[in-house]
DNA sequence: CGGTATCCCGTCCGATACTG
DNA sequence: CAGTATCGGACGGGATACCG
């Protein structure tokens, strides 16, 4: 194979701007959202609690491009955009499923741990 | 069961905190440097390109912090401090090779489809 | 060696207003 | 309904300097 080693402790390797891409905030949630199925703009951005229009927006856009949800519009009058993952979409979904499901195994546990620290901390802003 | 669901779709559900912790960017190569054995600082911040020192020590204190990740100093002089992920830790380490194999495997695809995507934008940015 | 403290700039992201 | 455009505050994170 003549390909690059995908060394992602390598600055300057690609699979680092994969991770990025699932580094922020909203798109495990995204694609959370639509593992069982398309949904419009708007049931999305009602599924998804706390996010904003614009990032709804810009998340979807950038999974677009990374070939890896659909966009489809309906032209009627009000318009309809459906989004729906690909079968690379599908893909990486079982690998966020994985990690969803540790963060709730291990929410409790680690909950925990931070209390600990936090209290053995010496008491600073307590005057 | 009493305890409240773990609904990362809620805004001030706990799973989402851990979420925002696999988030950041330093956190998924730092597990996954730690997972062949213990490493000192410097030889993490030699692993990792690219990282600084204040988001090495960030990630580790937060790791820490979480109970993922052990901390140990060597009193000596100079001084040697080795990092060890906790059980844990190691368990956080599987779902997160899962994201990095799938990482490497479709970064080309990604990478394809970016490149469709940009190319079929209109010219913007050209006078 | 392994940090902490400070400065400071870029970007993220929410709020708001407007459009097809 | 499903966006785009713009503004502005918050914050992430790099560079630098200093400490135990």
């Amino acid at each position: 194979m003549d390909r690059p080693p995908a060394d992602p402790y390598q600055r300057d390797c690609p699979s680092r701007q994969v991770l990025d891409r699932i580094g922020d905030r909203w798109t495990v949630l995204v694609v959370g959202a639509l593992s069982d199925g398309p949904l419009r703009f708007s049931q999305l951005a009602a599924r998804i609690d706390g996010v904003s229009q614009k990032m709804l927006t810009q998340t979807l856009r950038a999974l677009e491009r990374d070939g890896l949800v659909t966009r489809t519009i309906y032209p009627q009058v009000p318009p309809r955009v459906e989004y729906e993952l690909t079968e690379a979409g599908v893909t990486l979904q079982e690998p966020l499923q994985a990690l969803e499901n540790w963060a709730k195994t291990h929410m409790p546990t680690i909950l925990t741990a931070r209390q600990q620290y936090d209290a053995a901390l010496p008491a600073v802003n307590t005057p």
